[in-house]
DNA sequence: AAGACTAATGAGTAATGCTCAGCATGTCTA
DNA sequence: TAGACATGCTGAGCATTACTCATTAGTCTT
């Protein structure tokens, strides 16, 4: 049976995993709240019901507690990624799908998002982590994508790989800036579009001459196409503009 | 005349400017040499050739002070910016200038952008700082580019600015990302070709030249099909897989 | 030279990340 | 059921740091 202690605390003694649990949970909750140099680990320790000591024993630093935060938020975002990615068919689809969800996860947990971009990733050490690790596994898989697009023909062939990489995840991350910082709304689903848009038409081969007559016939199927979309899915904007 | 104060510390009275500058010369020093955090304003005065308690009749807090030094540094840069555009004919050239030059700035001093980028910028009242202003003119000199761009025909009519912006300033910043800790380099002309070139065939007009008019009318039949695909294979943008 | 003004000092404060010796609690043994 | 053990947990305490303020002392005016 558990008493109080003289502080009127209620002293119980959790298993290892019940106690990391709490106190991940705790230091999220406020991590996310006041951003971590606002955060003090008394607060923490409040939160997660124990004293400050406490933390120590399980986790060697409060920056260490943050990573340890960030990275089971990761786990569990990529957890049916690939999965999802399987279903996808086509370049544009497939890169507007990788790009729609990243920004949808923005969308979902732009407090964790912001913790992540602007407060662990520009710590000196973050090239060592864990969570950089996981986040190359992530970025690789856009890289994929695109090389996909250059063997099938749709791409030019010296496409500037990296480039094109900080292109997609850095238009992200400055589109979603103010959002993040709560001052600001923006939407996944136009946003990937027009990055998608862009950049599919920047990486576009150019140079193949069908007849003139054809450019007329083009028009018309994609009008028809779109007819078809409108009749059977939930409308996407499209942005790239039609002639 | 100046004697010695008890420590041995010559205590000498200087006008307020040249403290001033004393002071902000040493605090930019360890700040780009060791971090803001990592900062201590001990470890600032003791470089500045004073005590912790002067520091403080001149700026109210280490960030303000953190905040001024980064000011007097976008004025610098943005000297002769706009003349030096003025130069430039052509909107691949002045895009290509832009971007190319903000690479540069990166390029001469990882050390100072890196403070900014990673250290002033995530603060929570970074967007009421003068800071945010000067940037704020910064990148609408690239906004204006792309409108001259649409305004000559170059570029599509209905542009997303915001995008635009996002993805040169983005791009720039994830691509310079490893330079600015130091852990890599990287070339402002091969990266401003790069961005200068995908950014200008993304937002290029179709139907200028037969040739090309037709070249992307199949890329977009490409799309409309893919789209298509996207629809009666297993369905894009839902959680549950495959339909 | 005296007085006034104020730059500069340095001791001090509150807050905070982190440590550690020891207590108390759940479990195991007899 | 009672005692012993292993260890989860505590809370007082330490070192560091941003920041304050009463006092000291250059320098300028008259």
């Amino acid at each position: 049976m558990t008493v109080r202690a003289r502080g009127g605390r209620r002293r119980e003694r959790l298993s290892r995993d019940e106690r990391v649990a709490d106190i991940m949970r705790a230091a999220r909750a406020i991590f996310c709240e006041k951003g971590y140099a606002e955060t003090s680990t008394a607060q923490i320790a409040e939160e997660a019901g124990v004293v400050e000591g406490t933390l120590y024993r399980y986790f060697p630093t409060k920056r260490d507690l943050l990573i340890k935060v960030v990275e089971a938020f990761y786990e569990n975002i990529f957890a049916d990624y690939e999965r999802q990615l399987q279903g996808v068919r086509g370049t544009w689809n497939r890169l507007r799908f990788l790009i729609w969800k990243h920004l949808s996860v923005i969308h979902g947990d732009p407090a964790m998002c912001r913790l992540i971009v602007h407060e662990l990733r520009p710590w000196p050490q973050y090239r060592q982590s864990s969570v950089f690790r996981l986040n190359q596994r992530y970025t690789r898989r856009t890289l994929a994508v695109i090389k996909e697009g250059v063997a099938r023909g749709e791409f030019q062939a010296k496409i500037p790989l990296q480039i094109v990489r900080d292109m997609i995840f850095g238009c992200a991350e400055h589109h979603t800036w103010a959002y993040l910082r709560g001052e600001g709304q923006f939407s996944p689903d136009e946003a990937a579009d027009a990055i998608t848009n862009l950049i599919y038409q920047g990486l576009a081969r150019v140079g193949r001459r069908p007849e003139a007559s054809v450019a007329v016939s083009v028009v018309r199927l994609e009008q028809a196409v779109q007819r078809l979309e409108g009749l059977s899915a939930p409308r996407r904007r499209q942005r790239s503009g039609a002639a």
